[in-house]
DNA sequence: CGAGCCGTTGAGGGGATTCAAGCTCAGTGG
DNA sequence: CCACTGAGCTTGAATCCCCTCAACGGCTCG
């Protein structure tokens, strides 16, 4: 890992000089930058090789880069609910990754280099000096794009994993979320479920049917149902448990 | 569905004032702006209601407008690459849906209603007219989150869909794309082909050896391999046939 | 050289699909 | 009024795909 720590000087910055020289900068970052904009970065942008299977950012912890991937390729590996392993995107070249880090959250996953790959390292405060206005709609836009992604991140995690009755439990534990004020949910029909989860409308059918004999499901009317919410939890860790 | 169009006013914009008022406020996009910018907006801002099973937006069309959602549950439907119906999304109260109109591109999904739904429709112009600075950085910034997103969803419909042969050759199409200039691919460890398509590594091991077999893949190393393209894009077809 | 990782292959069982039939219920028209 | 119809849901039986469990070979290490 080589780290170029630039200073400024009185005509051109020379790390705007290698960025605009770069060859992943069309497809990079900073390719939507003009050259004046380049010219005002005066941080250090750490250029890094590291070897396939190589860690660049652990998941949870506080993230303070993003980073640009100039050669190679990413994935992001996350642990499911029921806490087996995941691959939930690849990332390659002229990707930016950990753009949590802009909005000064936690890295969601785990990034780790399928191939050798090359990086560079941008430090958070590098783009928040690039955006020094006060203004609170990018921002806000960014936390909701990034919430989106999270949500589809789980999605892949959680309703695209393992058996079919884990996977509406799952299902059903979201719905959960968005139930009404009266208790009830709104209850997908049958090939709904199956769009969502990826199974057919006679497997979704029996699946429902046994929670309804369980008691984890109470139907009241054609599109609205109940839940039995420790059940459902209990049902969950059963069916986690193995 | 009942519009208002409201004029600006001397003292306090009155789409300033429903908007503060509003009960998803702090959910909802604008919360984040100050009372003063929402007095700016002064173009008119469409609230509708709509059944359940409306459509809010096509797929592939152009988008002029975001919309909050203020009650019900929206879902995300598109059809995979085979061609059968896949729903890759749910958005609850106070989502912001259809960004793809602010960054002037087609919707990528169909919304549909799950239950009766509540929104407020927003032109893409007066999102635009709130955030007039020129600044590349904000916009760059929300086209690639914009990508992963579609990633992030294209993985849910492709990946994460159908019989296991049939993943492995999505994968390995997109694989391709990553590909190294001799013409090589990263070749994921069974156990990773597992953990991005969900099944065993038995089971991809079987699957890897067969495309072998078929010629589809030549292994060439440890974590590479080499694809014959037209014989890839054949099997893909024949297992979309059936 | 034994240990461990990675990949492969086989046998058996279970879970999901497929194909099929029957059910309820709302809407329709004779 | 009531058969008729079609949509949505359910259930059964047979099949098949994939998982589980198991064993084995190649390979790199200590």
């Amino acid at each position: 890992m080589s780290v170029l720590v630039l200073h400024r000087r009185r005509a051109r910055h020379p790390q705007a000089a290698a960025c605009a020289a770069c060859e992943v900068r069309a497809a990079a970052l900073f390719g939507a930058l003009s050259d004046d904009g380049l010219d005002r970065i005066h941080a250090p942008i750490a250029c890094q090789a590291l070897p396939a299977d190589a860690s660049i950012f652990p998941g949870g912890t506080a993230g303070e880069s993003v980073y640009t991937i100039r050669s190679g390729i990413v994935r992001f590996e996350r642990f499911t609910e029921r806490g087996d392993r995941r691959i939930v995107r690849l990332a390659g070249r002229g990707a930016l990754i950990g753009l949590e880090a802009l909005l000064q959250r936690p890295y969601l996953d785990e990034a780790i280099a399928c191939t050798p790959v090359q990086l560079c390292r941008i430090p958070r405060a590098l783009i928040d000096a690039l955006d020094d206005r006060p203004s609170p709609l990018p921002r806000e836009l960014l936390q909701r794009m990034q919430r989106t992604l999270d949500e589809a991140e789980a999605w892949i995690a959680d309703l695209c994993s393992g058996p079919a009755r884990r996977r509406l439990l799952r299902l059903l534990e979201r719905l959960a979320h968005h139930g009404r004020s009266d208790g009830t949910i709104w209850m997908p029909r049958r090939d709904e479920i199956g769009a969502m989860l990826d199974m057919t409308v006679e497997t979704a059918s029996r699946l429902v049917s046994r929670l309804r004999r369980e008691a984890v499901l109470e139907l009241c009317g054609p599109r609205s149902a109940r839940l039995n919410e420790p059940l459902l939890r209990l049902a969950l860790r059963t069916a986690d448990a193995d």
